[in-house]
DNA sequence: CTCAGTGCAAACCTTTTGCAATAGT
DNA sequence: ACTATTGCAAAAGGTTTGCACTGAG
C-alpha cells in the first residue's frame, strides 16, 4: 500500500473522522462534507475517501487518478466518475481540463476560485492565483449569456523535465 | 449537399483557388497555406478543404465537426485528426477544449491569439478578445517553466436557449 | 422504509496507431 | 524517386449508461 493511499476499511466509531483513524478536523474536508450534506447528497465511505484523496493530493486529478489513490477495493472507478460529477454540481470541487481533454477535479478551497500551471511531461502542478473571472463575466453578460463558467489552464515544461530532455 | 459544405472535386486549373471554383484570395487561408508550406507540410486537397471549412465556420470546431463540413468523401475523419494536429503544431490553428473535454480548433487570425464564449446548449460562439497571456507567461516563468501555452474557454447559456428553457 | 448511491458489465465517443496504398515535392 | 499523407481497420483512452443490489437518512 502506497504511503499516500487512504484506507477506510477501519472499525466504526462515533465521530466523522475518528472512524477512519484520521486525526483530522481538516477544515477543507469538513466544509466539503457539510456542503454535500446541505445539498442533499449522502455521505458514504467512498465519497469520504475521495475527498480525503483530493485533500492529500492538493492538485487537480482525473477520476482515474483519484481512484488510484484509494485503498484497493474502496470503490469502483465508475463511482468516482459519478461522485466527482456530483461534487462539481454542488461546488465542492472545481472542474478543469487537461490539454488532451481529460477532465480533472480539485477541491474548491473555500470560496476562492483558482487555476493551475501543469507540466505536460511529469504532471507537476503549481497553483496560479490569477483569474479574470470578473472580466469574463462582464463579456459574457454583454452578450446576454447567463450561468457563466470558465476553464483556464496553463501548461508548460518544468525545469526538471527540461533538464533531462 | 448543405449550403455551407465545401466541394473540392472540381476540375484542375492554374492557381491555388480557382481550381476549387472559389473566387477566393482569402488572406487567412492564403497565410495558412504559406505557413504550412514553410513548415515543410504538403498541400493536399484534403487540407485545403479543412482550412476552407475553418474559414467559413469562423468558430472553433472539433475534428468531427470539421469533417462534417466537408463534401462527403473529401477525406477520412482520421485524416482530419492528423491534419489538425499538424496545423496546430505549425501555428495555423489554435487549440481549445470544451467543457466536456472535446478538443476544438480555430484558425489563428494572423498573430492574434484570442478566446471564445460558447453556449453550452446550442453551441453558439462569440469571440472574446481578452487574454492574460502575458501575466500567465510571467507566472509560468517564475516557476522556471518553459514552452508555456494556455487554454481558456468561457461557457454559458445564451439568451435564445434560456428563453426556450 | 425509501430512494440515493454502488458495483459490474457493457456501450459510447473521441482520439490514436499500424500498415499498405497514394500522391506532393 | 523520396517520403509525407491518406484510408481503412482496429485499438486505446476516457466517460457514460443500464440494471439489480446495498445502505444512508
Amino acid at each position: 500500500m502506497a504511503i499516500d493511499q487512504v484506507d477506510y476499511d477501519l472499525p466504526n466509531s462515533k465521530n466523522l473522522w475518528s472512524m477512519y483513524g484520521l486525526n483530522m478536523s481538516n477544515s477543507l474536508v469538513d466544509k466539503s462534507l457539510v456542503k454535500l450534506s446541505q445539498a442533499g447528497l449522502r455521505l458514504t465511505k467512498q465519497r469520504r475517501a475521495m475527498l480525503e484523496a483530493l485533500v492529500i493530493a492538493e492538485k487537480p486529478m482525473s477520476a482515474e487518478e483519484v481512484h488510484a489513490k484509494l485503498y484497493s477495493g474502496t470503490c469502483d472507478l465508475v463511482t468516482v466518475y459519478r461522485s466527482l460529477e456530483q461534487f462539481e454540481r454542488v461546488g465542492v470541487v472545481q472542474l478543469g481540463v487537461r490539454e488532451n481533454g481529460t477532465k480533472v477535479y480539485c477541491l474548491s478551497h473555500g470560496l476562492d476560485h483558482h487555476h493551475h500551471l501543469t507540466c505536460r511531461i511529469c504532471g507537476r502542478t503549481e497553483r496560479v492565483d490569477l483569474c479574470m473571472a470578473e472580466e469574463l463575466e462582464k463579456v459574457g453578460r454583454s452578450y446576454g449569456f447567463t450561468e457563466l463558467s470558465h476553464v483556464m489552464e496553463l501548461f508548460g515544461a518544468c525545469p526538471e523535465c527540461k533538464k533531462e530532455a
